[in-house]
DNA sequence: GCCGTTTTCGGCCCGACTGTTTTCAGTCG
């Protein structure tokens, strides 16, 4: 994947050791890894760096003291190269020879990446051939004929190559993980209804839940005899923009934004998703724009095993494929086949020895693993623990009774109080928790932020409410907060003794340019702070991303949560926020796992400032499902009578 | 570049599809 970070090597920002944080020096390895591809390096060192960077930005320990202790190349997947790399980084805050490795690659042959069909190894050849850096300088070559005549390539290769600048001015990368399970499961449900298909199911990073979906991957189930019929079925929808590719296995293509409006005019599909998102308020939904999509064809028998192979991730497969080999198996998309049956034979041939499993939990069992929830198919320790039985018990969006991160008309909600409750209790909630802006706010000169009085007042119409139901009986009650701004200096809005009248104060950043123009020292530094203000319950969205937007702050997330764990365990609540938005998804999964390690409750926010807003809460369990979380991690899992004593302890 | 009850070299996951070939290389996932 190529990162839209500028190509330029970071200088520090700082005077003295550590001159760089573990995300920096994550992005400088993968980008030597892209680099270096467009050298023609060798492709196993390529992978070192990309492995060594996804390492890095994963470390839950902190790279300057481990770089200190001289333990860097006990970290798997670092050796000597990539260690000297990272201390000669912090300590001198200089990059060896990097300098010159980007100095002699022209910024236009890393975009060139961006177009589909077009390769480093041959972007190498134009760039040393024709002296083509850039895609305008590509496209001149291509209108003028100059393309086809080189070695390898010939005038279908050039035509492909303007198709693919063409795509890339249309396409718009990866897509929102709402967006593009909307379009993943209208493609998955046209796909399935094709006469021939005994059964279609979306695989890849859709699956997995990942934040953001690059491509769709649909797995079929096809008897051999139907593959033709199938593959006319599927190219006759008329939503396909463009067909990349047709094989006996597989099809290839670029679906029309058009699918979405068909398919929902129908009223074919009505799952959990299309409720999640706002059911049919699809108005948001980019209304131009194209996604990539493949469908395997696969007879029934081998369905299981391509559904695994193409859920992914790639990382995950390595390990299992390992694993395989270890027992004397042989593991792809066709089946699980002992070498020494299987011989020279390749593909569906050798998979006549596969031994035999109707779906994916006998793949695991023939390995000795327990069945592996694709959310967690990440290679970030889930095979270990399926192989000693000890995977979580995943949570399930039935598992929450509540929310506490949410907004009314009060600040810039647009739902009563009344109303959101009764949309909390339409959900079966037991509780919702209130935490409007809070006065700093303002967007423009308009405040958006609740006064100190206002918010005060708000608080005696939920205790009215409160006794309200439960002198009719009604197990619902709304919590009482604020979303609290942080300062740039780590304090927060309101004075304490306004705060100290609230059940729970939502922690937030929203002057973000202040924070983006500091390092990640100063902002970690203000951040704990916060925390360690007695009247501080929840960092709201902690790094303030907006996912396809804009990053969040640099800030060490290990060092905020590891000080939360810490106070957590003196008896003080001090939880994290998964911000639900599909939007921000903020904390990032690859953290959740490690907050849950250091004793540091998770809760859920749908961060809802309509009604419709709450069903958000489906993607924050997506992304607590990536983190490992099981109920009891999270605090919307507690009873509404649990969660109150709790806040007003 | 990393790794090693097979430690200092020789491996490193593997198959489909395409377009250019006439046995294969590049790209993708």
């Amino acid at each position: 994947m190529v990162s839209i970070k500028s190509w330029v090597l970071p200088k520090s920002r700082r005077d003295e050791a550590p001159h760089f944080s573990k995300a920096q020096i994550a992005t400088v390895l993968e980008q030597v890894a892209t680099l270096l591809k467009l050298k023609d390096a060798n492709p196993f060192r390529i992978r070192a760096y990309e492995n060594g960077s996804r390492t890095i930005a994963s470390l839950e320990t902190d790279l300057w003291e481990l770089n200190l202790s001289g333990k860097l190349t006990e970290v798997k997947g670092i050796g000597k190269g990539i260690s000297a790399l990272i201390s000669e980084a912090l300590g001198e805050g200089t990059w060896g020879d990097l300098q010159s490795l980007y100095d002699s690659t022209p910024e236009g042959m890393i975009e060139m990446l961006a177009i589909p069909g077009l390769g480093p190894k041959r972007i190498k050849q134009l760039h040393d051939e024709l002296n083509i850096d850039s895609i305008a300088e590509l496209t001149a070559a291509c209108n003028e004929d100059a393309v086809s005549c080189l070695d390898g390539f010939g005038s279908k290769s050039q035509q492909k190559i303007l198709d693919g600048i063409d795509l890339l001015a249309r396409f718009q990368g990866r897509r929102r993980l709402n967006v593009g399970l909307l379009y993943g499961e209208t493609f998955e449900a046209m796909v399935a209804r094709i006469d021939g298909v005994e059964h279609a199911q979306l695989a890849g990073s859709a699956r997995r839940r990942r934040e953001t979906v690059g491509d769709l991957d649909i797995v079929a189930s096809v008897k051999p005899e139907n593959v033709e019929a199938v593959t006319e079925a599927i190219l006759a929808i008329p939503d396909i923009a463009e067909v990349k590719g047709a094989g006996d296995s597989k099809v290839s293509v670029i679906l029309e934004a058009s699918i979405l409006e068909r398919n929902l005019d129908l009223g074919t599909l009505d799952g959990g998703v299309f409720h999640a998102i706002g059911g049919d308020d699809y108005s948001q939904m980019e209304s131009s724009g194209t996604i990539e999509a493949q469908v395997r064809m696969v007879p029934p028998h081998v369905f299981a095993f391509t559904l695994a192979y193409f859920t992914g991730s790639k990382e995950h497969n390595i390990k299992m494929r390992q694993l395989a080999i270890d027992k004397g198996l042989r593991l792809n998309e066709f089946g699980l086949i002992p070498e020494d049956k299987a011989g020279d034979l390749k593909g569906l041939d050798a998979a006549k020895y596969s031994l035999n499993a109707t779906n994916e939990d006998e793949i695991y069992q023939h390995l000795g693993l327990d069945w592996v929830p694709p959310e967690l198919r990440e290679d970030m320790g889930e095979i270990e623990a399926a192989k000693s039985k000890s995977l979580p018990r995943l949570v399930m969006p039935t598992d929450l009774k509540g929310s506490l991160h949410n907004h009314t008309t009060l600040s810039d909600g647009v739902a009563t109080l009344e109303q959101m409750a009764g949309a909390a209790m339409d959900m079966d909630w037991e509780f919702l928790g209130i935490a409007d802006h809070s006065q700093i706010l303002n967007i423009g000169d308009r405040q958006i932020g609740a006064n100190a009085e206002d918010l005060l007042e708000q608080g005696e119409k939920i205790r009215e409410l409160n006794d309200n139901w439960s002198d009719g009986g009604k197990n619902f009650r709304l919590l009482h907060g604020a979303e609290c701004d942080i300062l740039p200096d780590g304090s927060l809005d309101y004075e304490p003794e306004t705060r100290q009248q609230l059940g729970h104060v939502i922690a937030s950043v929203h002057q973000l340019s202040t924070w983006k123009a500091r390092d990640e020292i100063e902002n970690t530094e203000a951040l704990i702070k916060t925390i360690e203000d007695p009247t501080c319950t929840i960092i709201g969205h902690p790094t303030g991303r907006i996912l396809q937007g804009r990053d969040g702050f640099d800030v060490d997330l290990h060092a905020v949560i590891r000080r939360m764990g810490e106070l957590n365990s003196e008896g003080e609540l001090k939880s994290m926020e998964i911000n639900a938005s599909p939007y921000r998804l903020d904390l990032d999964w690859r953290f959740v796992r490690f907050a849950r390690d250091q004793g540091v409750p998770i809760c859920i926010n749908p961060d809802a400032h309509d009604t419709t807003g709450l069903r958000d809460v489906w993607f924050g369990v997506q992304i607590a499902r990536k983190g490992w979380l099981e109920p009891k991690d999270l605090l919307n899992c507690y009873s509404g009578e649990e969660i109150e004593a709790l806040l007003s302890r």
